[in-house]
DNA sequence: AAAAAAT
């Protein structure tokens, strides 16, 4: 359903071939730069975090470092992402080697210059000191505080040298022990705090101990990836192959990409080359497996990049079938890994399925403070939101700004009109969308990020792991439906320890989401607004959860509590749901699961002090790094 | 009354 005005507009096109959808008028005719060609624009912070550390290490557990007052709860929001730039696969380069020997070079250049410059930005470290740890399960492996301190094999340290990560991010510390101990994994974690890495690192390093596939692996016409990486939209598996390929240079891992929209020969030639790990959208994959060319009976680590968002109500099913019924091994015999910084209980639950004693962890800011991302909420009905986001743009436009803003709808449909208006209106606005054919979804991509088009209208195929250096403000022009999303689209901006701000419409299509935007803005110390809090007072009662587009069961009870980041495990009040031997902590008792609207009374933070001999640990306090992050 | 994901 794109627009095509380029056959209908004054000739605007003259005889150039017809464009599939809307041009705004500042790249007709003009090259779209190509920034990928140019720079890889890796960005280059070293880990410096000023890390208190861990609280005393003792016994079974971990003693708190601090923070006493840490309630387990919250999301992990906040992105604070390492700058990292998306490389499609470029035509340019002469051959893989030189192309990712290239980036390398951008990365010690950058990487000294940011050493030169001091690092933190400016940034106040003080100020994210307490980042909440907590892990829970059985015989949890303790987490390390340097790289090194774990045998990752000398080709994949070299490489972490050559990224600059100096030191492990909070959830890299906690996870890459427990998966190279082979353990299975549920992880949530702010949004740009090192997640790819967390879950590539100990996949590669596994793969070398255990030896490449000889050859192509398998036949020459069935690929027989050991380890699997699933993500929810194209962009992002591009992004991770690319994050992937760069962990893995030079050490003989090959890592493949697969997904729609893209031609299926080229990626199937790419898999005829020899394939240890594929990194793919479930769609192309299921086609794959489909037409015999990749098969999942060798697969040892699945790994499920925005797990919330692949199990969630239209994803569920088609992940289901790859894991369960397209021949990969059972739980068990393989290990399995799901990371998102958002984590519904409800989903929690769906997952279990595919996990075996498994760990859970959360690494995350609760009660999030001063905040990288600074939150307004504007009352703007939907037929006045055009002229405030103009007025909004221009007033960036003034301050002579060059930064990029990010700017959600609901609808596709109305990403392509508001694009068409803001172009219309002068400012430099392109928009992406899922009905954009895949070409020009890079291309505004691309163009966005190298601020050519420094306003990006999106829908939230956008919302998720991407991530995108210099996004300095995100518009919820369009408030989404779901609080998570909301989390996960305002994560786009304040990345890389820089601020960012988000500001969002709020209509009276809204209300729904009032009480749960109250309580997440609270807890990261957002000012609200009072009209804001009136609203979240009275639909509290008139909405009990169950609205059309909750897409988690929800029960009701004021319909506000927004699970994720507990282990559900320890949530559970009722029955048993098997096999969860009690190791965890002393499992504080969370009060009911339904009908709280305040995240359910957690019976407090000393729960688990009294965490006898058992596996979990909890809780150390951390510095946030600026670095080594994301995704 | 939605987005995304194969052709």
């Amino acid at each position: 359903m794109s627009w095509d005005f380029t056959g209908g507009r004054g000739g605007a096109g003259g005889g150039r071939a017809r464009l599939p959808s809307y041009v705004p008028p500042h790249l007709r005719n003009a090259p779209v730069a190509n920034p990928y060609n140019a720079a890889y624009g890796y960005s280059p912070y070293s880990a410096v975090y000023n890390a208190p550390g861990y609280g005393q290490y003792g016994g079974g557990g971990y003693v708190l470092g601090g923070q006493q007052d840490f309630a387990p709860r919250g999301r992990g929001r906040r992105g604070r992402g390492g700058q990292r730039r998306n490389e499609y696969e470029s035509s340019s380069s002469s051959s893989f080697a030189d192309a990712i020997a290239e980036k390398f070079n951008e990365l010690e250049v950058l990487g000294e210059e940011e050493a030169a410059g001091g690092g933190g930005g400016g940034i106040n470290f003080e100020a994210y000191d307490d980042i909440p740890v907590k892990a829970t399960g059985n015989e949890v492996p303790p987490p390390v505080e340097r790289f090194d301190e774990i045998d990752l094999g000398e080709g994949l340290m070299q490489n972490i040298r050559r990224c600059k990560y100096s030191k492990p991010t909070p959830v890299q510390k906690h996870a890459i022990p427990i998966a190279v101990a082979g353990r299975d994994l549920m992880a949530c974690a702010q949004t740009g705090s090192g997640k790819t890495a967390a879950f590539c690192f100990p996949i590669i390093s596994t793969i070398l101990k255990n030896g490449l596939n000889s050859g192509p692996g398998g036949t020459r016409t069935v690929a027989q990836p050991s380890a699997l990486i699933l993500s929810p939209t194209r962009e992002l598996s591009c992004q991770i192959h690319e994050e992937a390929k760069k962990f893995a240079f030079k050490t003989g891992v090959r890592i493949v990409v697969a997904y729609g929209g893209a031609s299926i020969q080229q990626q199937l030639y790419n898999l005829e080359k020899g394939v240890d790990i594929l990194v793919a959208t479930p769609g192309r994959l299921a086609d794959m497996i489909d037409r015999g060319r990749v098969s999942l009976k060798m697969i040892k680590h699945l790994a499920l990049d925005e797990a919330d968002r692949m199990l969630d109500m239209g994803f569920e099913p088609q992940i289901r079938k790859i894991v369960q019924q397209m021949g990969m091994p059972p739980p068990g015999q393989r290990q399995t890994m799901l990371f998102s910084a958002t984590f519904p209980d409800e989903i929690q639950r769906l997952a279990s399925d595919f996990l075996k004693d498994y760990i859970f962890l959360s690494v995350g800011r609760v009660g999030s403070s001063t905040g990288l991302i600074s939150q307004k909420i504007e009352l703007v009905q939907d037929m006045d939101k055009r002229s405030h986001i103009m007025k909004l743009l221009h007033g960036q436009k003034a301050n002579g700004k060059r930064d990029l803003t990010l700017v959600f709808t609901e609808t596709k449909k109305g990403a392509d009109a508001l694009e068409y208006y803001l172009s219309m209106s002068g400012l430099p606005a392109i928009a992406i969308h899922g009905d954009k054919v895949q070409m020009e979804r890079e291309r505004a991509l691309r163009s966005f990020k190298a601020g050519v088009t420094p306003i990006l209208v999106a829908t939230d195929v956008a919302s998720r792991g991407l991530d995108i250096p210099n996004v300095s403000h995100v518009i919820n022009f369009d408030l989404p439906k779901d609080i998570d999303d909301y989390v996960h689209r305002i994560g786009r901006t304040g990345r890389a320890g820089k601020s960012g701000l988000a500001t969002a419409f709020f209509s009276d299509q809204n209300m729904p989401l009032a009480k749960p935007l109250v309580e997440l803005m609270k807890e990261s110390n957002q000012e609200v607004p009072p009209w804001l809090s009136e609203y979240a007072k009275s639909s509290s009662n008139t909405y009990s959860g169950g609205g059309r587009y909750r897409r988690y069961g929800g029960g009701g009870g004021g319909g506000s509590r927004h699970g994720g980041y507990d282990d559900y495990r320890n949530d559970y009040s009722g029955g048993g749901y098997g096999g969860y031997g009690g190791a965890s902590y002393g499992g504080y008792d969370s009060g009911s699961y339904y009908g709280d609207n305040d995240y359910g009374g957690y019976a407090a933070p000393p729960a688990w002090s009294g965490l006898g001999g058992g596996g979990g640990y909890e809780l150390g306090t951390e510095a946030v790094v600026a670095s080594g992050w994301d995704m």
